[in-house]
DNA sequence: GTAGAAATGGACGATTTGAACGAATTATGT
DNA sequence: ACATAATTCGTTCAAATCGTCCATTTCTAC
């Protein structure tokens, strides 16, 4: 059974452009058999024939090496969540990496690549993880494996400007879930924001020192486990006083939040997904030009081509 | 993720002519691979490589994808360290990445950048922390920062190998400390090895489970806590029977390990600096080659700019 | 200081590459 | 089986890169 693979496949492995591939086909360099309709498919065996020939290098070999996976592209979400699920699951960390990146290259968001591929492929996993389908190292590979991509994202997107608005947050006592924190990390820097994890299991004291020390404008909580609900709401409560009254604003979010616990927390925004931590921290920061409008140069890329010292010649 | 590069791009980065890189292709000084049409492609990796050796400076680090403030001043390692303390106490994300990288251009292996800067800087956190000179909070945070300059690190040494050995490791129950585990992975990464983390407060059962199921070469254990000497000393007795049985060399380190604790454990190797961690992985890999010589390329730079296909025609 | 060697950067025509386009084919879901 | 979305086809074209040659700069040794 020999395997067959498209061109855009195999352009996407070696990282050259399709019409290259087409051209290499038709100059005879690497042999292609055609469907009825024309359509190009290419055997492994004769990839990496070519490859050798060439002394190209297989850039993402995972592309064509998967027998289960049939690799295409990941444009769209929905295939692209269990796609990741099972790389994480396999501890695949470059099929991960590909189908992320490619999500993010195709214009998605770093927000909605985080609530609607890896966040629900997490819940996933850990779903099967409590039912004990899932040994414990798969999982927690799975996690380092998440945790590595977010980073690499949050290197991917823009580094926000020095006089960006200021969040900061973390976990609190007894919470060790990195994932969420990072991803809120993640999407606060995606808009602008210079937003600084503290790390996980911290205890509410220290948080308290933080916002005092470094006045943001801004503070996040990710709950996602709380070991005694009333210390958790005194200790909270305390915080939540620190915070309002240096003018922080103070977001929470997480599974551990239930309606009942909610219902007696005082907070600035309640956030299900990131899509709503987003629109909350948006309309912030738009509050605050509008109250203090000086430069507001968004400045994506403009022309960023240019020769750089210009008495060069 | 192996990143491929046109010689324009790193022209650009580094601030030479196309020229003199084609030049230096040629001379087998840069390695570079070759499109089945004869265009260069430079491999991130081998490019940061190149400019260890030759000692270049990387003027525009952004146009590589790298953090942009790398590679403008050489820094000496005695003071690195304080300065890399000090500016992760103080939440500079940028200025420790900035002295790290350069540190890494300048020709340091990542292996000394852990054991002369980063561990040390680590080390007198540690003790600020304790003696409570240091808020929680900073110390929190220049953990997570540590952690992102490990990860970042990592994707800045030469992807393994595909036939590389395998190694993989975590920290026990009861024990979070990330930091040491993420330097452990990233050393032996640089040495060649592919070196996946599982993970930190694992259960020793699963780590067993992932030793059966991948087989590695090596399996680390980073000990910084131990909740009951007792039952981590029969815990990992089973342990260490699992990875004997599977042909597996068990590395243990970490200051929770005493010398009265050590006494009562079997081991391939422990080590008190990666740098012992190293040479002990240099040599197991070594002892494979010989007994098992077959390709042992190197290949440093003979000649490397061979053209591709000889039968091409 | 000067001559020679070595390295650098720029310029040239020829070749290769990547992106675009509408039309046709394949995959997917009901 | 059929409708619709996604992919691939063949083609064209501007931009990038190739190898090569040469003028200039930098280094080295006398």
């Amino acid at each position: 059974m020999q395997k067959l693979l498209t061109t855009k496949q195999v352009a996407q492995a070696i990282k050259v452009s399709e019409s290259s591939l087409k051209r290499w086909c038709y100059q005879g360099l690497l042999t292609a058999i055609r469907t009825a309709g024309g359509h190009r498919r290419l055997a492994l065996d004769d990839v990496l024939h070519f490859l050798r020939k060439s002394g190209q290098k297989l850039v993402r070999p995972e592309l064509l090496g998967l027998p289960s996976n049939t690799g295409q592209a990941a444009v769209v979400m929905g295939r692209a969540r269990e796609k990741v699920r099972d790389a994480l699951i396999a501890g695949d960390e470059d099929q991960c990496r590909r189908i992320v990146f490619d999500l993010y290259l195709a214009g998605h968001s770093a927000c909605e690549i985080c609530d609607h591929v890896l966040a629900t492929a997490f819940h996933d996993i850990g779903l099967r993880w409590e039912c004990g389908e899932l040994t414990i190292y798969r999982e927690r590979r799975a996690c380092e494996i998440g945790l590595k991509l977010l980073q690499e994202l949050r290197m991917a997107v823009r580094t926000p400007l020095t006089d960006a608005p200021v969040a900061i947050g973390g976990t609190l006592s007894c919470d060790p879930y990195r994932l969420p924190n990072s991803m809120i990390e993640l999407v606060l820097r995606e808009l602008g924001w210079r937003a600084t994890s503290l790390g996980t299991s911290l205890p509410t004291a220290t948080i308290g020192e933080a916002v005092r020390d470094s006045r943001p404008r801004l503070l996040w909580l990710s709950v996602s486990h709380i070991e005694s609900v009333p210390t958790f709401l005194a200790e909270y409560a305390h915080l939540h006083g620190v915070a309002t009254g240096t003018g922080t604003a103070v977001v929470v979010g997480g599974r551990a939040l239930t309606a009942e616990i909610r219902r007696q927390m005082a907070y600035s925004a309640y956030c299900d997904t990131l899509r709503h931590l987003a629109a909350f921290a948006s309309s912030l920061a738009s509050m605050d030009v509008e109250r203090n409008p000086h430069n507001k140069s968004d400045g994506a890329n403009p022309r960023s081509e240019c020769r750089p010292g210009g008495d060069a010649n």
